[in-house]
DNA sequence: TAGATTGTTAATCGATTAACAATC
DNA sequence: TAGATTGTTAATCGATTAACAATC
């Protein structure tokens, strides 16, 4: 039965996306929460708990059908619908991002960039760079539905309330800041520095 | 006292980093549990239990001395240290990390990149892009302590395990897959895949 | 049917929060 | 000293694991 899906399984959703596509690519079917568990590192249990809480269903003696369940997943994780995002900031991480075919062809097309420098306000491959400050006449056309903070820190807390106010309800933010933001929107961070600073805590602590 | 310090606490070390940081620079030379907690939306027991977990230490009645407790956050991480990074994968990715230079600045300094493109064996601003085939003689002399996957995924196990047999045991991982390595390495994943799928679930689920 | 594996309840484990005595 | 806040123990909460009856 699908009820409360907590975070530990929303953050385990692309993991379990990721692995029953590899499998579908392998031409696997089916396979038990036995098998599963083996590839992802997860005992069955975790896997047929996380799969019961956000209503994927096995059958009893045979497994789980490996399309049927990824398919039930991409619906509930929004996959199935396409995403278009604009890009504030068109510095290194903003073009590494616009630039990555990966996203748009897991259904995320970037459909423009902004930036403060005039330098940059030209066609970038297929994707526009526009004056930061003309992003409030430029939005309702575009039609995003997330925006993406690729600027600098200091900027990125103001940034934030002004793309609340032209409607973004979806952040998803490279900037090493914490934002404060209202309850309806929905903040993923990409703390790099902070990934990167664990890697050397786990260094550091190998022999512990 | 300082005892075993949890998963859970590791992955928050970087922002009490962070946020101690930012209250040097605004000159707090001392601050409570209390609004620590609030600038951090932890707890104030949180804040507790996680500083005493890692031997920090407060004086009661008063607090903790900011540059204080943030040099022993420091000096637990790593990150008093220097570390040499090789990025393997001069791409889109590889580039933004190697000319990112907020990581040059918290001590992790990128020596070489490795490619199979000879188009790109040249230097690179500061950095020499030399043949993937080459690695082993490189490696000696560039003495990296960390490896950067910058490549395509379907090559990412395979020089995971070269990387391996030439001493790597740290590895920053950018390719969208769950590596598979030996109990004396450390591997942190940056899936941005993952965390965008996640964000699309949360706009999704918004009013749930 | 018999065997396998799910769905689900119960037990365990770990992390967070609360409470308060210790002490600066 | 009195007030404030830590350090630490106990209580609670949530997530993971184990167990097993249901059933394909």
């Amino acid at each position: 039965m699908s009820g409360y899906v907590s975070e530990a399984v929303i953050r385990r959703l692309p993991a379990y996306n990721r692995h029953l596509h590899e499998l579908e690519q392998e031409g696997v079917l089916q396979i038990s929460s036995q098998e599963l568990g083996e590839r992802m590192q997860l005992t069955p249990s975790q896997i047929r708990q996380d799969i019961n809480s956000f209503g994927g269903e096995g059958r009893q003696g045979f497994g789980y059908q490996v399309h049927e369940l990824r398919e039930h997943i991409r619906k509930i994780m929004g996959l199935t619908q396409r995403h278009r995002m604009v890009i504030i900031g068109a510095g290194r991480i903003g073009n590494a991002i616009a630039n990555y075919d990966g996203f748009d062809h897991e259904g995320f097309t970037t459909v423009a960039m902004f930036d403060n420098d005039p330098e940059k306000w030209k066609q970038n491959g297929k994707i526009p760079v526009y004056d930061v400050s003309r992003m409030a006449e430029r939005l309702p056309e575009l039609e995003p539905d997330i925006a993406v903070l690729a600027l600098p820190a200091s900027a990125a807390q103001e940034m934030l309330n002004r793309l609340y106010e032209m409607g973004i309800r979806a952040v998803w933010n490279f900037t090493p800041v914490d934002l404060q933001y209202a309850r309806d929107v929905a903040v993923v961070n990409v703390h790099m520095s902070d990934s990167l600073q664990i890697l050397s805590y786990l260094m550091k602590h190998q022999n512990d």
